[in-house]
RNA sequence: GCCCGAGUGGUGGAAUGGCAGACACAAGGGACUUAAAAUCCCUUGGCCCGAAAGGGCCGUGCGGGUUCGAAUCCCGCCUUGGGCACCA
């Protein structure tokens, strides 16, 4: 296959000029900027010529920053990247400051897998994948800021990650202000029961063949961990939490300030999951004991029939009766026997009577206590009062165990109940509710709970507090030394960081029964690295590391001031990037909408309240991309074969001969359809790769990929290159490449030979031509308002069609147009722009604007209507009226045609558009 | 089970109340060429009438509705992708 045009010269070239030229720095405010700078011509001010001007509107354009895997990346990852590309080059043009970083979240699970299975040390891999990854990346041509290239495994980086944890572990969450304070702020009797972050024992999610224990997010909802799919145990473990939890409301509230897809917001309050209601006290007048349970259903308490507690709630022992003790010991044992996820397969009711009893505080009826699997001790008190005629889970369980079921809220219908019946009605037998919708009865109740005493008004929430220690080596170090007597103490700040020790083996110890215990690494690590005498005490390190989610909790923070040994970022700089919203734009996968996103607005709202953020919230838009995917082929075994290898005859398809089956999935490796960037740019160019990922479909939607749809964009910049360039002055270029050599050192020097297109003139444009430019501005415009890239691109090719034909091609409209097409295909632009005699780079030129003069039409067309069917169409002037058109329609022979025995009934005209004529 | 999103030619998609299928891919035909590649031109949703020019009918997952007019809005269903799942 012939090349379309020298992209393999053209594209190195660029690269290296903008990284020499340090083109894509982000200058701060008050940076000096070299003189020759393209930028300093687009924002140096008269009064303070080296210095950016600090006014002029900023841009941050970030996507979420890669793993730096071992195997590197496919075409599926730069998807993201492609887009904040493109967003930071048209901003650049329109005259921000656009700061667009990247980095690499290196720290965590796969990374270190990685490690072991290759058997070197983490740090080696890790540094080897990013470098790799970096020539990935910058071969993308991505105008990135490289020197704000940060990995959150350098230890300038963890340090204060570390820091962070400190600011979490002094800090504590005041209800009365709403937002984090200094721990010494707190008054109350003990300061570490507050603590945003703190040691608890509770059942966590241990995850034995992982050898760590998991935060909630990271467990499938079939009790397996998201990254394996390895069985997940609960068990009593003490570890470091953060209490997420006491941000709760505000991370559910505070969506409203960003502009994030809708499903993404519903994802993360589905997941935090508020639920108002009330506490209710019942009590158990034979034991001097009480029980709170949690309803939202307040009004239903006159149904309350019996109470059901988890089989792990603390009271059972002292409900429990004498002649029951056998029976509910069994049955606990059974539960506790049952993995997560057996319990979850919700089967049949099952569970035991306690022997015990409860007064309903608003009858003071006793009550029997049961136990039951199907409450959880991990939501609300761990224990529910059942009222079987509105809740379904309460009714199988009572008509299993034939339990009364008392119905006290009136359907509307008022048939009676087959089944629960859960929605709003009308209170019955319920004292004093009796009457009231459900709102109102829900809210009356409340009060007189509160006014008795036995109750108050809650709000409860699904979300726990985030677990986030992990038993695993590769990970940042917590700065937190334990005394002997088991008291903590934290690290000064002024001896952060904690470096992670050099070790050999640094495995962690799996295993496959769920009663091994964690045994984290660094409990192997050299003694002089595990004790630490501080005034005399000997203390001993935390042997935990943080998981995967802490570096990325901040790293955008960093990039605004990655280099500061002072300070985790200057506030000056926060604010002059982040303020009053954060992120401008934020790009990445929907996956991380529960996790990463989660964590990251829980951090910067405590750095927030703490004064080291200005900003509410971290990402002002969020974008997420489609996967890319692509076929995939399975042997008759049901393996994956090499989708490569993979030939079509007649519809079927063989791999080596054997048949295949396709199916279509996300291109990975373990689909074996993974498309290698490499592969595309040595064919096509990257700038084609670019466009094509572009072109494919919108951003947001999943879309497979088709090697052979490369072709089109790669013809279109084929076309594009020939708009430009005189033919017989390429065709002695490459007679002259094939004799140098393709890579010969004077391959380069002798693109300068090629001479512009013969047609090419000063000339000014003509009213056609300036028509189809402005068009293809405005279009170009708006599609970047709105990352509609497909279309934009459709709109560059109709240019480049149209202008082919074109008898003259005037240099001021195809500069314009290369200006356009400079974001989505950077490196021909560029080319062509200094053939042009553009100096220097394009980067900074002003975005072409457009003039509404060109875009009125002088004629346009009408589409004319009998019923709603189209039945001619007309050119007029586009200040036709209405009475006009309508009597132009009238007169039309097709339209006649059509009524032809009919009676008008009605016109309806659009200016501009149609005419429809109503005829019966 | 509940909550979101999607469903348009052979394919990716465009059109978000006013001309369905922009722009591409693939396919077919032609020009150029010793030949190929590349390039350029033409055809390309289905069915029907016509020798042709041209014309008609149907068509955006399915069924209903609103409207002069629906791919687009509303109701019900089907398929599919994702999330949650005994959450009191």
């Amino acid at each position: 296959m012939r090349r379309q045009y020298p992209f393999h010269l053209i594209e190195p070239r660029w690269q290296r000029h903008w990284l020499q030229g340090r083109t894509f720095r982000a200058f701060d405010p008050g940076e000096q900027i070299p003189e020759t700078h393209p930028f300093r011509r687009r924002h140096g001010r008269a009064t303070a010529p080296t210095t950016a001007d600090p006014y002029a509107p900023r841009y941050y354009a970030l996507d979420m920053f890669p793993y730096p895997s071992g195997v590197g990346l496919h075409v599926g990852h730069p998807l993201g990247y492609i887009a904040t590309d493109i967003v930071s080059r048209y901003k650049r043009m329109q005259g921000h400051h656009v700061l667009h970083p990247m980095g690499f979240d290196a720290f965590g699970l796969p990374a270190e897998q990685f490690a072991i299975e290759h058997g070197v040390h983490p740090r080696a891999t890790t540094e080897a994948n990013v470098a790799n990854m970096v020539a990935q990346l910058k071969a993308l041509g991505l105008s990135c800021d490289w020197e704000r290239q940060l990995a959150t495994t350098d230890v300038h980086y963890y340090r204060w990650t570390q820091w962070i944890f400190l600011k979490l572990y002094n800090a504590w969450f005041n209800p009365s202000s709403n937002k984090a304070e200094p721990i010494e702020t707190y008054t109350g009797p003990d300061p570490d029961s507050v603590r945003l972050a703190y040691l608890g024992e509770m059942p966590v999610n241990w995850c034995p063949a992982l050898g760590t224990v998991l935060a909630n997010e990271e467990v499938t909802s079939e009790g397996l961990s998201e990254r394996g799919n390895h069985p997940v145990y609960k068990r009593p473990l003490r570890q470091w939490m953060l209490r997420i939890t006491a941000y709760a409301e505000r991370l559910v509230a505070e969506l409203d300030l960003v502009d994030w897809p809708q499903g993404i917001k519903l994802l993360q309050r589905n997941w935090i999951g508020r639920s108002e209601g009330a506490t209710v006290r019942f009590e158990i007048s034979a034991l001097k004991l009480h029980l709170e349970v949690f309803t939202t259903r307040p009004d239903t308490l006159f149904g309350a029939t019996f109470m059901v507690l988890a089989p792990e709630h603390p009271l059972v022992d002292q409900i429990t009766t004498g002649p029951q003790r056998k029976t509910v010991a069994l049955y606990r044992q059974a539960c506790a026997a049952k993995s997560d996820q057996e319990r979850q397969l919700a089967g049949e009711k099952t569970g035991v009577f306690t022997g015990g009893c409860a007064l309903n505080p608003v009858n003071h009826e006793s009550i029997p206590i049961w136990i039951a699997d199907y409450v959880m001790m991990g939501y609300g008190t761990g224990a529910i009062m059942a009222v079987p005629a509105h809740d379904e889970r309460d009714w199988e369980f009572a008509a299993k165990f034939n339990l009364e079921i008392r119905p006290v809220v009136q359907p509307p219908g008022g048939q009676p109940l087959s089944k629960a019946f859960t929605e709003d009605g009308v209170s019955i037998q319920s004292g004093l509710i009796t009457g009231l919708p459900t709102p109102e009865a829900r809210q009356k109740i409340t009060e007189w709970l509160e006014a008795q005493g036995v109750g108050k008004k809650t709000v409860h929430y699904k979300l726990r507090d985030w677990l986030f220690s992990r038993q695993r080596y590769w990970g940042e170090p917590f700065p937190i030394l334990h005394a002997p007597g088991g008291e903590i103490l934290a690290v000064e700040e002024a001896d952060l960081p904690v470096e992670l020790p050099q070790m050999d083996d640094f495995k962690p110890l799996a295993g496959n029964s769920p009663n091994t215990l964690p045994q984290p690494p660094l409990a192997r690590a050299p003694s002089s690295w595990k004790y630490v005498v501080r005034a005399g005490v000997h203390y001993t390190r935390e042997f935990n590391t943080m998981p995967q989610w802490a570096g990325s909790c901040w790293y955008y923070l960093r990039f605004l001031d990655p280099a500061n040994h002072q300070h985790y970022v200057d506030l000056d700089k926060e604010f002059y990037w982040l303020s009053p919203r954060g992120v401008d734009l934020y790009v990445g996968g929907v996956e991380h909408a529960v996790l990463h996103l989660l964590y990251a607005r829980f951090w910067h709202k405590v750095l927030h309240d703490l004064g080291y953020a200005n900003s509410p919230e971290p990402f002002r838009k969020l974008v997420n991309q489609g996967y890319i995917e692509a076929a995939a082929y399975q042997d008759e075994r049901g393996f994956y074969v090499d989708a490569g290898k993979v030939v079509e005859k007649d519809g079927n398809f063989f791999c080596d001969d054997t048949p295949v089956t396709r199916a279509y999935g996300k291109m990975g490796k373990s689909l074996k359809n993974a498309v290698s960037p490499e592969d595309m740019c040595r064919q096509y160019g990257c700038d084609s790769l670019r466009l094509y990922e572009m072109f494919m479909g919108p951003l947001q939607q999943s879309k497979p990929w088709n090697t052979a749809g490369v072709e089109g964009v790669y013809r279109f910049l084929g076309r594009v290159w020939r708009l430009f360039t005189d033919e017989s002055s390429v065709d002695a270029f490459e007679q002259k490449l094939t004799i140098l050599g393709e890579d010969a050192a004077g391959a380069e020097d002798a693109l300068r030979e090629i001479r512009l297109h013969p047609l090419i003139t000063n000339d000014p444009p003509s009213l056609v031509q300036l028509t189809l430019l402005h068009r293809t501005i405005k279009k170009l415009t708006d599609d970047l308002q709105t990352m509609s890239f497909n279309t934009a691109i459709s709109a560059l090719m109709v240019f480049v069609n149209e202008a082919m034909t074109w008898h003259n091609r005037p240099v001021s409209a195809l500069r314009e147009f290369l200006l356009l097409l400079a974001p989505f295909a950077p490196h021909i632009a560029e080319e062509l722009w200094s053939m042009m005699g553009g100096e220097t780079t394009l980067s900074y030129e002003p975005w072409p604007a457009c003039d509404p003069r060109y875009l009125v039409e002088d004629e346009v067309e009408i589409v004319l209507q009998v019923n709603g069917k189209i039945r001619d169409r007309i050119r007029t002037t586009p200040s036709a009226t209405e009475e006009e058109l309508q009597t132009r329609a009238l007169q039309n022979a097709k339209v006649q045609e059509f009524m032809a025995g009919k009676t008008i009934r009605k016109v309806i005209v659009v200016p501009g558009k149609l005419v429809n004529v109503v005829a019966g």
